[in-house]
DNA sequence: TTGTAGGCGTTATCAG
DNA sequence: CTGATAACGCCTACAA
């Protein structure tokens, strides 16, 4: 777009270009004349300094890496979105990347994000889960801010904002106590870090609270419509006592929901069923889906805070805790 | 990360910069064994080379911007994840805007991500819906490529990628005069360019088959399930004769459905009922949504291979359309 | 085949 | 207060 320098910009102003730049930089070691001349001459000019000439002064720009999973679900792009609208306003852009969870994508997007001279790297939802070591990602950039969500690591560097996954499990359990429920079956996906402990919270609150927890009261699934009706099948199958599931995804629990329809029982009345992350679907179901919301927003928000903080190297937080919130619909 | 630069290789491989730099961008004019020596070097001090230094020389970067109302809407955020995974592959790195759909922050974006260097700049959905005057965008980057959705504008370096909604509309229409409606109502949403789009193709096809179509035949709400509760509330009290309502969006469509319920009325039964965009949504409601799969895939794949084209210098078309496909589920 | 030197557009350190 | 000038890390004629 714009071809004009900051050498232009110093001849049209008849000064030299350290002027200029400290015009631009807003040091206050210019006279009130000159100052006025070249601000009048940049914006004739309708001048734009170079992000990548300053990018190479300062051995980076403004911009941040938001790496995630994939951002196709909701979960990441609501986190996403906030946390790139707060950037924006805070004159970085965000470099979106998509690791697909995998560790050698994640090692290429981290090499090309240090390479391209990023200010952080935020990571959305569980990019590292099985994979990070904690060592894979931190080698590649020692001294530059990460913010972690939904994982912790301990370095200098690193800052985390976690969901209080064992809070949000113990007001499901609660709530569905509350509703005259006690045989109540968790419903997980293979792998994911939180999936992980939240199956270890549910056993640990549902022993605690002395309702009935076996080796059947956890069922492994798919994160689909398709896997949540499997899982049903698989519940009913093994016999288990049961008379509501929590599940770690609203897409899942309303594929159960939809499957325990087609098998002649109703919801809530013969099962009562929560789901997790409050999507759009829980709404759009019948009935409404009763669900955890896990305040994306807010997680988004606290992100951009602590790695502002890194930025600016403030003292901060190393880990912040967010209390996710059951929203109470027609499924329960 | 890594603070070797090119100096330190060159002088622990005891050859010149410039014979490194050879090595690295592929030169045949090196001796086989001093790019053995330096190739060794390389991989021995582990070198990244500063992609700003070399944005630097080539006066942009490898990265592409992203512009879209608002990722979190499923259609953007499929799109994007394709886009961005594409580019990656290519070596570019994606720079995520949501613009939030006001003009202000069109300009301050585009600013931001010409003043970065960008490559090209792909806008996701109707981006410049009303604001776009066809020279704000433009003139902020006379050369730089840009990939239109949605959308289309007369340039050299832009191209578009549309989505042929007259062709969805009428497959819709077709659809439910197969199953026997001719009183049809279509809901849009206030504003959007599509959306003005569909109601004209509307209309038009409407007409064409010779069914049954006056100022009633449209009715305007805000895209949510509270929409398209007052959508229903609002053709009921009209008083026009209907079967069968297209909605817009599918979670305008549900909310229809829903509300349709809470009156009395069943789907597909009564009332026969079309969404708009094949989101998940579509899948979880009951009865589920007979929906029009906008291909965002597509859209993004061939986004990416315009853009391709367009940063490589090759002829290429301007325009690319592509046809939805009506996705027939229970609830019509 | 290899090396030298200039340039990309800033910022920052010195002198004046 | 202002102006040369040297970085920043890389690419690329032009020489050798």
């Amino acid at each position: 777009m714009n071809s004009a320098n900051i050498y232009d910009v110093a001849r049209e102003a008849n000064v030299s270009i350290a002027t200029v730049s400290r015009v631009l930089n807003n040091n206050p070691r210019v006279s009130r004349t000159t100052r006025d001349r070249v601000l009048e001459t940049l914006h004739k000019m309708n001048y734009q300094p170079s992000e990548i000439a300053r990018g190479l002064v300062a051995k980076k720009m403004q911009t941040v890496g938001i790496l995630t999973v994939d951002i196709r679900s909701s979960n990441n792009s609501i986190t996403a979105y906030t946390i790139e609208r707060n950037l924006s306003m805070l004159g970085y852009n965000s470099m979106l990347c998509n690791t697909f969870g995998n560790e050698e994508d994640n090692i290429k997007y981290v090499r090309m994000l240090m390479d391209k001279g990023v200010s952080g790297i935020v990571c959305i939802g569980s990019v590292f889960d099985r994979t990070f070591n904690g060592t894979s990602l931190l080698s590649e950039c020692k001294s530059t801010p990460i913010i972690l969500t939904n994982y912790q690591v301990e370095a200098d560097n690193v800052c985390s904002v976690l969901i209080d996954d064992r809070s949000a499990i113990q007001s499901a359990i609660d709530h569905l106590v509350e509703r005259g429920h006690k045989d109540i079956v968790f419903v997980r996906d293979m792998g994911s870090f939180s999936s992980n402990q939240k199956a270890k919270f549910f056993k640990n609150y549902m022993e605690k609270c002395g309702l009935p927890f076996g080796s059947e009261s956890i069922f492994v699934t798919d994160r689909s419509l398709s896997g949540g009706a499997a899982a049903v099948d698989g519940i009913l199958a093994s016999g288990v006592k049961f008379s509501a599931i929590i599940f770690n995804d609203d897409v899942t629990a309303i594929g159960g929901m939809k499957q325990l329809k087609r098998l002649g029982y109703s919801t809530p009345e013969d099962v009562a069923i929560i789901g997790y992350n409050n999507t759009t679907a829980a709404e759009c179901c019948t009935p409404a889906l009763t669900s955890v919301d896990n305040k994306f927003e807010t997680v988004g928000n606290i992100a951009v805070t602590l790695l502002r903080d890194l930025l600016d190297g403030n003292n901060t937080s190393k880990c912040i805790s967010i209390v996710p919130e059951l929203v109470v619909r027609e499924s329960t």
